[in-house]
RNA sequence: GGGCGGUUAACUCAGUGGUGAGAGUGCCAUCUUCACACGGUGGAAGUCCGCGGUUCAAAUCCGCGACCGCCUACCA
């Protein structure tokens, strides 16, 4: 197999899914339980069951596995714990509908069966997401994969909800609610999401009970009237002084209703009268407490009115409203309608506009336990990165308000709370209790409602770990090492899991939290399948293959931006996966079976691209392995790509294919390749985080690499290889080079010439290295003769090029256009004198020779000489074409 | 109402006090050179949103403003 030809082009299909299956196969994801070496863990952000794999969970997943198998590589015993969550409310309605296409509705299957139809489903659809995360090359610890509603994960909820009752943290309550009269649950305040939204303002008159005249208040809803139970205004308002004990009647339903005096009523907005329905608004609902008003829902679950609306009963509420608006204008109790902007709530789940509604529900008291993850972060036991999320984090913990965890539907983990039918005693136990324990009585019932699916969600890190169990698991990873995540649930779940983990494990969840960007369209909108803007990661990957989008995700996930996502980039990325492959297959024709020879310590036999090429190595290997440690993927991504394309590639690969189509092997041809093996090995390993199977593909087909390379050793630092005059006088040649090149560019010459050249330098040294290294120069700029010598005579009818202390000259008689020439050295001078004439300025700043540090100041000075150099040069050159040109 | 972020080449974006401000794509010219035309070589292209300030030195720090995006919030 090592001996085969790769193909010309890199053809990822066929490559991914063969070494995937290996990698399975060889059960290298697996995380070790107990191990020598280090631990390193991320718990996946659990997709949603029903899910297909989005934008989103391609980056997020592909910088987990970047890192995961980074670490791996590092040696590190790495856990990347898999898994989905039971999504209660998207995964119920996902299966009602299924029914309902036959017609059936939940309430007739009874909720016993209809649970099994869940996991009827789940079976059968559930892995979706997850054989899509495999696609993507995750190389997560497939065999551990959890799921929220797995008895393991449904023993901890159980176990955290007896726990915080008895505590007195969980509590239950008759309060007012989100309602999704859709979905008929209740939502937590999270689960809300607000929308501006185009509505009137509606002034109603309220007469006074004892006549005289009549209290307008304003409301945008104006349906919610018929259940107003008293009107309020400020205590400081003049204009209502006198209305102490004052009643109004209720318009529509000619109920008799209080003035009640509240601080919390503005006086300058609409009338400064309000009118109060606590159980349909938060605020009025407040207020109601306040002032002990009666609280009368005239809403149904169901979003009709129900038998407290009078004759609007059983209306829609939006039906309503306009029922209400008609029959308050018949009775001249309408005084004007404004257009007004509010807004107004929707199910995150479907949309519906929510409904504010007064019911039983079960709530988490969060404040001392958002204290605890507050201090976490403040002291630094939990990192944010990038930082700036800090405040955003702390300021919704500060100010966070009990979590309604009670969902009215069948999907999710029951409320492990019995009444007893005899006695009424409330039991809240782990187990399911056999009779009470208070009269014996065998009939008990069990709470209908089940549990907020992020209540399980945040239970995530040590619930998948084996807790409540004292597991060897959790033992070793917990906590974890970090987590990666989007914004959009740093609240859901981020601050929750914190909260949870602090209580139930004593320690933080993870030692850092890197939240990384929101991937978007290409004109910066967040894609949604509503907007039709979505591109579709299966799709990319089917068309561009799955190493070019990942390495595309990765080079895009700068701190704190956004990721705008167009097709372009990715094809650009897919090039440089094809480069890779090319300069693979190219070095693999000249390396042999494995010389055995070691790579020696001591550098100075090799040749000078060889010794350039180790020396850059090493500053690329640190920085890309600096770069991951700080999360700056892009960064790394660069680095690394910078390094193959237009160093490895233009110009290592460049300079030794002399050496390397030498007839008879050398020992010199022996040590390039050497070196060149070394290299290519390190680039792969270097490489595989980001692009795993290509730089699989590749490494199987490497002379003397045995096993996945996801075993072998992430590249360290060769302190041998670094070699700074290596890379000073590479950089002399390359800089000659590109002068030539320059010149053949500018004045039109093809490079199928050869051409002959002069180079001068007053140093001797440097002459002696040009000449040195002369083969070079020769090959890659494509030269007849070159001649090295000090400053002599200048030429006629050539072109001229400065380049540090060297000058290059190309005569070429007959082919150089005189006028060019002319036109190409002014325009070099005028760039050069720009410069000078600002270096100079700085240096004539008496300020800055005194303030900036000695370095800079150097610096300058040198760049001055150089640049002033190099121009009168330039000009010297210049003349002499013009006096040529008016021979 | 509060908060956060953005504005750098035609496009998409890097770049947190000292460089002649970079990359990819696109554009122009040129080359069927034996790894790669998904390639090579060269080139054109920027008032770093505006104004003011701090500093010897500002794309970078501070203030104000404009425009764009997002998050959060109980003014009906």
């Amino acid at each position: 197999m090592t001996s085969d030809l790769l193909n010309k082009g890199y053809e990822p299909k066929e490559v991914e899914s063969r070494w995937y299956s290996f990698w399975q196969k060889e059960h290298l994801f697996a995380a070790e339980e107990k191990s020598n070496s280090p631990s390193y863990s991320i718990v996946i952000p659990p997709p949603n069951v029903t899910g297909v794999l989005h934008m989103g969970h391609a980056h997020n997943n592909t910088l987990q596995d970047i890192l995961c198998r980074y670490k791996r590589m590092q040696g590190y015993n790495v856990l990347w714990m898999p898994g989905t969550d039971h999504a209660g409310i998207a995964t119920q309605n996902v299966v009602e509908k299924q029914l309902a296409a036959d017609g059936i509705d939940r309430h007739e299957l009874g909720r016993a069966r209809f649970l099994e139809r869940v996991w009827e489903w789940r079976k059968e659809y559930g892995s979706a997401i997850i054989n899509q995360q495999k696609r993507l090359g995750a190389s997560c610890d497939w065999e551990r994969e959890r799921f929220t509603m797995d008895e393991g994960l449904s023993k901890a909820v159980r176990k955290v909800f007896v726990q915080l009752y008895n505590e007195g943290l969980i509590y239950r309550g008759n309060y007012i609610i989100n309602w999704c009269p859709r979905c008929r649950t209740a939502l937590a305040d999270l689960e809300v999401e607000h929308e501006d939204h185009d509505g009137h303002l509606y002034h109603i008159s309220y007469p006074f009970e004892n006549g005289g005249g009549s209290a307008v208040v304003a409301t945008t809803r104006p349906e919610t009237m018929l259940g107003d139970t008293a009107i309020a205004v400020n205590p400081n308002d003049e204009r209502y002084r006198d209305l102490k004990g004052a009643k109004v009647i209720l318009p529509l339903m000619d109920r008799t209703i209080p003035v009640v005096f509240d601080k919390y009523v503005e006086m300058d907005f609409g009338t400064g009268a309000l009118k109060i329905t606590p159980a349909h608004d938060i605020n009025d609902f407040e207020i109601g407490r306040r002032h002990d008003l009666e609280m009368i829902k005239v809403i149904d679950d169901d979003g009709k009115m129900n038998e407290n609306a009078g004759k609007f009963a059983g209306m829609d509420r939006f039906e309503c409203r306009e029922a209400v608006i008609k029959a308050l204008k018949a009775e001249r109790r309408l005084v004007k309608i404004e257009g007004y902007q509010h807004s107004v709530g929707h199910c995150y789940r479907c949309r519906t506009t929510v409904e504010p509604n007064l019911s039983m529900q079960w709530f988490v008291r969060v404040k001392p336990l958002a204290e605890q993850a507050i201090d976490a972060v403040k002291s630094g036991r939990t990192r944010i990165i990038p930082e700036t999320w800090n405040k955003t984090y702390f300021d919704w913990m500060e100010n966070i308000r009990d979590w309604c965890i009670s969902r009215q539907i069948w999907w999710g983990h029951q409320i492990p709370v019995w009444t007893c039918e005899s006695c009424n005693e409330i039991i809240v136990s782990t187990e399911n209790p056999e009779s009470c324990p208070k009269c014996k009585g065998k009939d008990l019932v069990q709470d209908t409602d089940v549990l907020d699916t992020w209540f399980s969600s945040a239970l995530w890190p040590f619930s998948t770990m084996g807790w409540p169990d004292k597991s060897p698991l959790l033992n070793s990873f917990y906590p974890t090492s970090v987590l990666i995540t989007g914004f959009d649930i740093l609240f859901f779940w981020v601050a929750r899991m914190m909260m949870m983990g602090l209580k139930f494990m004593g320690e933080v969840p993870f030692r850092d939290v890197y939240i990384h960007a929101l991937v978007r369209d290409a004109e910066g909108k967040k894609m949604s399948k509503s907007k039709g803007n979505v591109i579709d990661p299966l799709y990319v990957i089917d068309q561009y293959g799955t190493d070019a989008f990942r390495f595309t995700l990765a080079a895009f996930a700068a701190q704190g931006r956004d990721i705008r996502l167009s097709e372009e980039r990715i094809e650009g990325y897919r090039r440089f996966i094809n480069k890779l492959w090319n300069a693979s297959r190219f070095s693999l024709t000249h390396l042999k079976e494995p010389s055995g020879m070691p790579l020696s310590a001591d550098c100075s036999d090799y040749s000078l691209p060889d010794r350039w090429i180790l020396s850059r190595l090493n500053r690329v290997t640190e920085k890309v392995t600096a770069a991951l440690d700080d999360y700056r993927f892009n960064e790394a991504a660069g680095a690394i790509y910078q390094f193959v394309w237009h160093e490895f590639c233009d110009w290592y690969l460049e300079c030794i294919k002399p050496i390397l189509y030498l007839r008879d092997d050398t020992t010199h041809k022996d040590a390039t390749r050497h070196v060149l093996s070394v290299v290519l090995s390190s680039i792969l390993r270097l490489l595989h985080p980001f692009i795993p199977f290509v730089t699989e593909e590749i490494w199987h087909k490497l002379p003397g690499s045995s096993g996945s390379i996801m075993k072998a050793d992430f590249p360290k630092v060769v302190h041998d290889h670094s070699d700074a005059e290596a890379e000073r006088v590479m950089e002399l040649i390359m800089g000659l080079i590109n002068g030539v090149r320059n010149i053949r560019g500018e004045v039109n010459i093809p490079p199928s010439r050869f051409l002959k050249i002069i180079v001068e330098s007053p140093d001797k040294a440097t002459l002696d290295t040009i000449e040195k290294h002369r083969d070079i120069a020769i090959n890659l700029a494509r030269l007849e003769e070159m001649t090295i010598r000090a400053p002599g005579t200048r030429p006629d009818s050539a072109a001229a090029a400065v380049i540090g202390s060297l000058t290059l000259y190309v005569p070429l008689k007959g082919i150089i256009d005189l006028e060019e020439e002319e036109r190409r050295l002014s325009k070099e001078i005028a760039k050069i004198e720009k410069e000078l004439s600002k270096t100079v300025k700085k240096l004539s700043n008496e300020s800055f020779l005194k303030k900036a540090p000695q370095d800079v100041v150097e610096k300058a000075e040198s760049k001055k000489k150089t640049m002033a150099d190099k121009r009168d040069k330039l000009k010297k050159h210049l003349e002499k074409i013009e006096a040529l040109k008016n021979s």
